[in-house]
DNA sequence: ATTATTTTTAACCATTTGGTTAAAAATAAT
DNA sequence: ATTATTTTTAACCAAATGGTTAAAAATAAT
């Protein structure tokens, strides 16, 4: 790494991109394995030997590649929270009606978490830990468009005596709360219920199909 | 601490408690720091040395109060995990009707969680990093005779039509989900929605009174 | 007052941790 | 083939970390 502004694997690897193929497999390896320490761990429960290591190889290749833990811990955050949000806001902000809008953001809200059970705990700690953290994530990300809509939506529904009062704030903590809680928290309730991890999925399942109509019959008139 | 099976401070004043007013305020100290180190750093982030430096002591007297940091940090889980799920058994085992029942439990949740801000995220979090943290905590928690006394109560009230088909476990985990989620992610729904602190506190308020009629309306009939 | 006991501290210690360096190995360019 | 460049490693380093020890200070017992 004796060329710090030119050598950079990543940007030497953006340059060369298109020309040949890249061979990515470490700097993929290294984050695949970053990414199960970090979201499991948290950032300072993970450690760069322990990323080497399961990556199978040196420590300093590590630095090499991802300069250092914080940048390294960043990388992984942004695409973790990026999950966490991407394609809710646009959801959010379809043209489609009230109740089918709740009973796709459950059903997407679901299958995401499904696929990363680790990604909203390890979002969430890490923005306890360090608010400020989100800061420059959530500046495209223009949220009072996308929450006025809603709101004007939802006004539209409780004026033609649809559904009861509700603010599309609350309405959006509850649909969050009930589809993202029971993975969060999910290490603990299974424990408690005294649930397999078949057990577990299942019942994911029936919530799946469930949580839609509850949320719906908690608002309809 | 050269006696160790008589002299450990927490033995000693155990004997002297009632003959004498104990002096805990050292030991006391210690507790609430090091609570506040581990509901907030986790049991990888926080540190002993600040432990010592915010209770202003010696780094040498955690360990003689408290052995270990795993120790210290068994005995702060232990509090945190009982405020967790104290009075909620009973709560859920009490002989009321189902809606006052429902009512109860959401404002309970929320009053505790107003009051221990941190503890969900930190019994959430220490759970997932390590399952067997909970074995021991669980045992005396007869969990199974609560869980059916509850599904019987709600089996009556489907029975008797009042109520749509839930199982006690769904409806369980919905309540827990909108009482606790809007604590665990607070940091980041408060930048999401941009929300001050008192912002915040007040749509909790409002979730306090709004909370129960939702969760009714969703399975009534 | 003297002794025994408990509490507290300063100074250490071994290990872990994130990070660096210089050189070697592998690959690409000529 | 030779040189330049990139990738990888082994060996370090300084700081941090959980923990220990021996002695001092404070308190209690006699």
């Amino acid at each position: 790494m004796y060329n710090q502004l030119l050598s950079l694997p990543k940007i030497n690897q953006m340059v060369k991109a298109g020309i040949k193929k890249k061979d990515k497999t470490t700097e993929e390896a290294i984050l695949q394995v970053a990414r199960k320490a970090f979201t499991q761990k948290g950032l300072s429960g993970a450690r760069m030997q322990d990323i080497a290591n399961e990556a199978g190889i040196n420590k300093a290749l590590v630095h090499y590649y991802f300069e250092s833990k914080e940048k390294l811990f960043g990388l992984i955050f942004d695409q973790e929270f990026e999950k966490f949000f991407s394609s809710l806001a646009s959801l959010i902000s379809a043209d489609i009606p009230l109740f089918e809008k709740i009973a796709q953001i459950v059903s997407l809200d679901i299958e995401r978490l499904s696929q990363f059970p680790d990604m909203p705990l390890f979002v969430i700690n890490e923005v306890s830990r360090n608010p400020e953290i989100m800061v420059k994530r959530l500046k495209q990300l223009q949220q009072k468009t996308v929450m006025e809509g809603f709101q004007k939506q939802i006004n539209s529904e409780i004026k033609k005596g649809n559904i009861k009062s509700i603010s599309a704030e609350q309405l959006l903590i509850n649909i969050q709360s009930l589809s993202v809680f029971p993975f969060i928290a999910k290490p603990m309730l299974k424990k408690v219920l005294q649930k397999t991890e078949k057990d577990y999925q299942e019942m994911i399942q029936v919530r799946k199909k469930e949580l839609a109509m509850f949320i719906i019959n908690a608002i309809k008139n």
